[in-house]
DNA sequence: CTGAAAGCGCTAACAT
DNA sequence: ATGTTAGCGCTTTCAG
């Protein structure tokens, strides 16, 4: 008959004691090289793997970490962001020997069914928090519990938590005064969902610039929602406007506003030039390249992941807000190489 | 002094047993609606979450299902097939109350740690695993262990697994004998990797059509490796020799072959018509927009955590291969409506 | 309908 | 360096 394989078990068969397979298999330097060996060969043997539950149990650890994903699944699909982030996020995770367990909310209904498994102790030792939309109650409740969290973004209320940021308001406010020095006048914008934190930031700074600037927008600001078509049809209306330079919240809207010109019989960077947001989409994969101010989503998630491990192993006790620098690329649809005669 | 908050303390505060708190946390019925009433008022006033891991310890099983995506790194943030994928797997895990595990190999390195934690028990109850490599020993070491597993694509060796599938030969043959239909004569293939098995059956479904037609592809044939720059370079290379209708494994791949087409002055579909595959991009993403083999991804999804969870739960015993059917969606990148005059 | 009791497989403090 | 022991919080017979 066959046994259950378990510490016991490989105990058994190497004539040591459950501890001292347990030492083995936890890399414990009290044990002798001699048992150890022996030890070893047995579990190579028997192909023996901790059970994880009973070790999360009594060691009160679990070694996973949860990434939430509330309501942006429609951008999920569409967006190269989120694949990036999770990409960072997952090889991070992967570096630090734990496990990645994703929570994406879909429709509202899963909502408090999935936020109550969140927070279920045993499950993860902590969270990552993306995309979430300001006022989101989310945040609120995982104060409320002792669940450590970490909030990709910024948290609209200002209050206390462990965060990692672009500089999406600097970004923006570069990219105004980048089209402003290309001698741009009647600027437009496409903005992202004032719902968003990063929607909120890149129009202030973009707005920022343009003040700056002296200038200012008039009535050539348009709403998207991340998505490409959304993007496009914000073009399309803002087109009768006739502005000579626009600044799109992300690479994804930019890349349908290109279309929506290129349909219109006219000409990017000639007629209108572009800077957008993100850095995401490669130089060939549009006409023209796209100028955008980059963002290092990777390096965010990447970051979050060691911020969390710090506040669960108690390493980092106050609340710190981390901002990464972005970038303006420059590359053909701001129109400067033109400008510069290149 | 704060006691910790488990069954045996509801218990207390309740003034029942533990087990009498389990039964009403678990829903049986053998509880009075009085008692239960009242164990169910301390639960919400206290807050209390069963602890999984304790759970699963007990239980032996976890409601935990891992997703395991093996080198895909490249196409994951590239491709909206792993977004609709992944977001189907989601909502229907979601759906039958399990969680979501997400093991996400980058390089070579992590795999063998990886591996080892995805069929560590107690971890999860069974996996799901995608874009398998041709010949990728992870089936194999699968089939070694005793985690229930569920594969998305065809598994090459013909072994018996359980698997879901879309019909890739049938689709890409239907794409074949629609441009033939169409009065094509000079079609030329842009293929998938033959390392993926629909890389391979789309390429192969695509040549069972074109045989059929009596037509053959002499040298238009170019590999891509399912990104857009490869769509393009593939176009790029292929036009020198002419073809007049071209098949793309992928959409993404078809939308860089779109942006080669134009670069060099010529018209889809009038000079070159095009079919892609997968039906992920919405019409008004591209000009034209794409005929596309579309494939339920979703769908897919959704089949695949319903049969794992089958598998699990001992409802299903016998290995079974699933497959979706293809559907070619029509639109302008063919130009049959041009053909028909529309 | 409810309670008592025996584990699930592991860690960690303690003893030797 | 190794063994002993007492839980971790839950499920699950088994009694009653």
């Amino acid at each position: 008959m066959e046994r259950r394989l378990n510490l016991e078990e490989i105990g058994r068969r190497a004539g040591v004691s459950r501890s001292t397979v347990s030492r083995v298999v936890n890399g414990d330097r009290n044990v002798s090289s001699k048992t150890k060996k022996r030890v070893e060969a047995v579990i190579a043997e028997t192909g023996y793997r901790p059970h994880a539950a009973a070790r999360s149990l009594a060691s009160n650890s679990t070694d996973v970490l949860g990434l939430v994903i509330p309501s942006a699944v429609e951008t999920l699909f569409d967006d190269p962001y989120f694949g990036r982030l999770i990409y960072g996020i997952s090889r991070t995770t992967n570096e630090v020997r734990m496990t990645l367990t994703l929570f994406l909310f879909g429709e509202v209904p899963d909502e408090s069914s999935i936020i109550s498994r969140v927070v279920s102790p045993g499950l993860v030792d902590g969270v990552i928090v993306t995309a979430t939309k300001m006022g989101d109650p989310l945040i609120d409740y995982l104060r409320g519990t002792n669940m450590p969290f970490v909030v990709i973004g910024r948290p609209d209320d200002g209050g206390p938590v462990y965060s990692v940021d672009v500089d999406n308001r600097g970004g923006a406010r570069a990219a105004a005064l980048h089209l402003a020095g290309l001698g741009h006048r009647r600027m437009a914008l496409i903005s992202a969902p004032s719902s968003t934190s990063a929607g909120v930031d890149r129009r202030k700074g973009f707005l920022d610039g343009i003040t700056e600037a002296g200038l200012n927008l008039e009535n050539r600001v348009r709403a998207g929602d991340w998505t490409e078509s959304s993007g496009r049809r914000a073009m399309e209306d803002l087109l009768p406007d006739r502005p000579d330079a626009v600044f799109i919240a992300s690479d994804r809207m930019a890349v349908g506003a290109l279309g929506a010109i290129r349909d219109a019989g006219l000409s990017c960077p000639k007629d209108i030039a572009m800077v957008s947001f993100d850095g995401l989409v490669a130089p060939d994969q549009t006409v023209p390249s796209l100028t955008s101010v980059a963002q290092p989503v990777s390096k965010v998630g990447e970051r979050a992941v060691r911020l969390l491990k710090s506040v669960i192993d108690g390493s980092v006790t106050v609340p710190e807000c981390i901002s990464f620098p972005t970038e303006l690329v420059i590359r053909e649809s701001c129109g400067s190489r033109l400008a510069n005669g290149m």
